[in-house]
DNA sequence: TCGGGAATAT
DNA sequence: GATATTCCCG
């Protein structure tokens, strides 16, 4: 109750998924779809044959061809201009005409979600700083304010069901959102501590325009700043949403992140060591006075293309599916 | 154009 | 039925 604050901002970072995880999945984040029309080959994980089988009702077989052989072309085209970030090149994007698949919110991109929110503050937490914050690729600024409409029906209902905790019947609604901590500012829009701390945002580095950026950064640093909350720490893990089909003004897609490690940016090299040394101080300081019952988060990612296809072939697209069941 | 909400579609 | 997308309005 106390130390909410400290606890989650500190489990928020061990929770995320390290980049190795996440480029591999980018790589491989093909819409079905577009690799059938492409007929392209996405690369086989035949690695957990996780069959999600729901009831098949009587549908065609939507199941996209399981021979997902290894990935042939990386599909350059993905890379074909994303990183340049203006598109007003008219590029040659073959798949520009088709619709972007539904985007699949797990748990981990929820959970950046939340984070963004909470770094924001209630005030700056609009879709588009949201997802300016968030740096996913792909990620739309519907998408995210249609998720933060949600993720405030669920607050508000989460309030008015304040009393009877217990194992009371939570919806499949819930799961999602209770999958990340709701930070306590959340829930009490009433005032917001005004202690500042000094601290550099780091600018997570994505294909967006820079300035826009620039201009989220520093609304969450202002807002940060006016919260009393640490910085952001996002690090420059850039997370890939998905490589939907034309990008349109605000599409950037398929920008290869960081591969390997995190020093991508140059500008933020610097920071990233001094930033990381004050945390290892806190760590150290804080060293886990209480550790009730903290699972391991991490090692629980798998990679999954296809999910969520109960109601008929539907081109899903989901980021990092978990097994946590 | 953006943010918020409701309607619609899948 | 649930979820995300789309439309409409301030």
């Amino acid at each position: 109750m106390r130390e909410d604050d400290t606890d989650w901002f500190t489990r928020w970072e061990e929770e995320l998924p390290s980049p190795e995880e996440l480029i591999p999945l980018s790589q491989s984040l093909i819409s079905p779809d577009l690799a059938l029309a492409f007929d392209i080959r996405l690369p086989n994980n035949s690695g957990q044959p996780h069959h999600h089988h729901h009831h098949h009702q009587s549908t065609p077989p939507p199941q996209l061809p399981s021979s997902q052989a290894n990935s042939s072309a990386e599909f350059a085209a993905d890379s074909a201009d994303l990183g340049s970030g203006a598109t007003a090149g008219a590029g040659d994007e073959p798949a520009r005409t088709l619709k972007r698949p539904r985007l699949v919110w797990t748990p981990q991109l929820h959970k950046r979600f939340v984070d963004a929110v909470a770094h924001l503050g209630i005030k700056n937490a609009v879709p588009k700083t949201i997802m300016q914050l968030m740096s996913v690729d792909g990620l739309t600024r519907e998408n995210v304010a249609s998720h933060l409409q949600k993720y405030r029906l669920y607050l508000k209902r989460m309030q008015g069901l304040s009393s009877g905790g217990g194992g009371g019947s939570d919806p499949a609604t819930d799961r999602l959102f209770a999958s990340s901590p709701v930070p306590a500012h959340f829930l009490h829009p009433n005032r917001v501590p005004s202690s500042d701390h000094f601290m550099p945002s780091f600018v997570p580095i994505a294909t967006l325009q820079q300035q826009q950026q620039m201009a989220a950064v520093a609304a969450a640093a202002a807002a940060a700043a006016s919260a009393h909350l640490q910085p952001p720490q996002f690090h420059h893990r850039q997370i890939s949403a998905a490589h939907y089909g034309s990008p349109t003004a605000n599409g950037q897609f398929g920008s290869p992140p960081a591969t390997g490690q995190f020093g991508s940016p140059p500008a933020n090299g610097k920071f990233d060591q001094s930033f990381l040394a004050r945390q290892t101080q806190q760590q150290q300081t804080l060293q886990r006075m209480s550790t009730p019952s903290l699972h391991s988060p991490v090692g629980n990612y798998i990679e999954d293309l296809e999910s969520a296809n109960a109601n008929g072939g539907r081109t899903v697209l989901t980021l990092f599916p978990t097994r946590d069941d």
